[in-house]
DNA sequence: GTCTATAGGTGGATAGAC
DNA sequence: GTCTATCCACCTATAGAC
């Protein structure tokens, strides 16, 4: 289990360093923090942080492939479940409603309002996040509706982009009023739409 | 039809300002530009531009504030029209389709990613401008339900704030790909689902 | 209204000691 | 790995001349 030689020391502080600035841009976006609010969260310095990612396009980049990762191990543990696809779908959902309730936004939700302002790479990385997402919606609602279970007009692909939309759009009205039960009921008419 | 005694000068300079950081804010978010930006554009000088809004969170509100404005004409006119409630809705969108292919996004989508980090002032006209919205989608919806044009579950309100949500977030994903139709395809399935 | 000049702070990033 | 010290660019904002 051990990561490392040095007894997971090293990754245990780019693994805290990650942890919060994933927060943070959670929070406040790509453009809203800097290392200096890491230093103060970790008590450390900014040149410590510099050690372990040398740019904040470094770190933004493994923001969002530790993100999409972990994102890709919870949607195979909906497939593992074997659960029908509307369910699978409503799974799908509560993902985001649990990060909105640890009064976050979408990673990579937040990076797509920031997009202009992104290193080329981090917009790549932002886009293959979504590109799957889609990919695996979209796997859903194909089986759903081949089943009898769903059913949409027009592509799975097409189907799947609204959804990720719908839901990105929904999170960020619901954080503006603090009310986390607005995304609730846009995802329960989304899936209910199906 | 002048502003003022100065011949609309004054006015002129304050409203190409507002211009120029409107479309910024739209771009690059509210973190994601600075007045020498604008400076820059207006071949001005940065404490010039502090003469017409001394602070950040000023010209900020002032953006929200006009944005405002001019959408709620824009409505009026849609108003004006007599259209069918599923027609309004399709203009509605419109609004935002424009808006996306003239590569911006949408001023108050914009300032809800960077929520967090707005001055409080700016928090409320954001949710104002939100507010105002769904109000009129809600009156659009509820005609439309009572006249049999629309049909829906729930209350109109409860489906005006889906509708923001989903074009807001579809925006937010069709500009990630380059790829404005990406938000036709989303705002045409969630107006043919009434 | 617009300018020059500047203040006072923060941004990301680096060099080199320990 | 983490530190001190530092760089330079940039930030918002102000004072005061024109």
């Amino acid at each position: 289990m051990a990561r490392s030689s040095q007894a997971g020391q090293a990754g245990d502080s780019a693994q805290r360093i990650l942890d919060i600035a994933e927060r943070l841009v959670q929070t406040r976006g790509f453009n809203g923090f800097s290392y200096a609010d890491i230093a103060e969260a970790m008590s450390m310095t900014k040149a410590s942080l510099h050690y372990h990612f040398p740019s904040k396009a470094d770190l933004g980049r493994r923001l969002i492939e530790r993100y999409e990762q972990t994102f890709l191990e919870v949607l195979k543990g909906i497939d593992a479940t074997g659960a029908a696809p509307r369910e699978k779908l409503k799974r799908y959902t509560r993902i985001y409603a649990d990060v909105l309730r640890d009064n976050r936004m979408c990673l990579c939700g937040m990076l797509a309002s920031d997009y202009a302002t992104l290193p080329k790479a981090m917009k790549e990385d932002v886009r293959h996040f979504f590109d799957v997402n889609e990919q695996w919606l979209a796997g859903v609602l194909e089986h759903g509706r081949k089943g009898g279970s769903l059913e949409f007009k027009g592509s799975p692909l097409e189907v799947a982009r609204v959804i990720v939309g719908s839901l990105e759009g929904a999170m960020m009205l619901a954080r503006s009023y603090g009310e986390a039960a607005r995304f609730d009921t846009a995802a329960e008419r989304l899936i209910a739409s199906l």
